[in-house]
DNA sequence: TTTTTGTAGATTGTTGACAATATTACATTT
DNA sequence: AAATGTAATATTGTCAACAATCTACAAAAA
């Protein structure tokens, strides 16, 4: 059992426990995007009256993860393909811009720590480990940001990746595309490296637009 | 007396109204940066219960005008310098996206209304007419996001705007520098219409770097 | 049969009361 | 005079009840 530390305390009202409930069990895709969720039955099984899940509502609605309709209740947002081109578009100009700030910036010790991030991918790879690979490229890609030190970069960022993953199995990747992203991402870390903020941003800015056209070509053939 | 369009009623609950009038007291600086917010206080003024306030505070929270202090209560947010740089780093390379789709996709009535912009920012820096110059500067900036047609991109921007204008006097230009910044949009139309993509997201992307840059002298005078 | 209308039930919107916590003012001690 | 402890006050956190609105379904009319 974890002790919670006096910051924790300090910061769970019931509305924020509430809130990360929620939040977790939309990325989970315990709650799909489209569905409804019932104020009084969410309360009643969280144990706390609608109050406190109200607020987590309207917190959940800013950040664009659920949608309300006055009278009606709120649904889990559902990302059609126009958003999702548009998020990869934002996406792919701030990992741009993490790459630009890397290659001036970064330490010895991150860089070791790309270095062993890419090669745990590599072994994902052989194995043919997709949900290993998975994790580990959202971590990598996070790990950029937060590399980057601009901490509006990072929380921008993974705002808009939580609100992709709305987007129907848009991070499911395939396993013969695999190879290709890990080669991208080998590369990334060695312009970084280099210290070329040009190569840097251009290497993150078409990695980017490689997941987005992949994307469309995934979506358009599963609709037909 | 204006009369509420259905629609209007349809989405205004007494959780939104409050919303939009925290926030627009906020930004008009009716509550300072730092100030406390009394709940009860202010659902009274507002003539509605404390739920609607509390719903209002999530929202605005999340949005990042706010900030909340457990069992102490909501304060307005003050930005620091070191996260309106940020900002404007963000801002820079989202300017930049814009710039490269507008390149691409810019019609003649558009092109127009820039032109008609710029000639009203041009007039005023002749009659030193700071307020209208501010005015137009904001408006023209937002048009542009909105023209790029990534309805994603201009809703980010607004809400790194809204953010900005919580950073000390962040948007009170100086007299000196009106013909400097006029003459940047001048060229920034320009290289629009020329459809040249990578000449608009750098005409931007400089334009921002450059307030940047202004920001920071500002603030480093200030301080000494 | 199809459409309309009306009613019952369920759900959201709003409120005021109560509990928990923090702040303030003041007395007491060092 | 400064520091500490304590009671009084004010403020936030949570809850449950009531009002307003929507939904579903059945009955009536076309």
């Amino acid at each position: 059992m974890t002790t919670p530390t006096i910051a924790q305390l300090q910061s769970s009202s019931l509305t924020h426990v509430v809130q990360q409930e929620i939040e977790r069990a939309i990325l989970a895709g315990d709650f799909a995007p489209g569905s409804k969720l019932n104020e009084a039955a969410l309360a009643m099984s969280l144990g706390v009256s609608r109050g406190p899940v109200r607020e987590a509502f309207r917190s959940l609605e800013e950040a664009g993860l659920l949608r309300t309709e006055k009278n009606r209740g709120v649904f889990v947002r559902a990302i059609p393909l126009d958003e999702a081109i548009e998020i990869y578009d934002l996406r792919a100009v701030m990992e741009e811009l993490a790459g630009r700030l890397l290659a001036q910036n970064i330490t010895a010790a991150q860089l070791q720590e790309l270095h062993t991030t890419v090669a745990q991918m590599d072994k994902a790879v052989l194995e043919k480990d997709l949900n290993t690979y998975h994790q580990l490229n959202v971590f990598f890609h996070e790990r950029l940001m937060e590399m980057s030190g601009n901490k509006k970069l990072l929380s921008l960022y993974k705002k808009l990746i939580r609100e992709l993953s709305l987007f129907r199995r848009a991070n499911i990747g395939q396993a013969d595309v695999l190879p290709l992203s890990a080669i991208e991402h080998q590369n990334i870390v060695k312009v970084i490296e280099k210290r070329d903020p040009i190569a840097a941003a251009k290497a993150l800015f078409d990695h980017v637009q490689e997941s987005k056209d992949r994307t469309i070509l995934r979506h358009q053939n599963s609709q037909k």
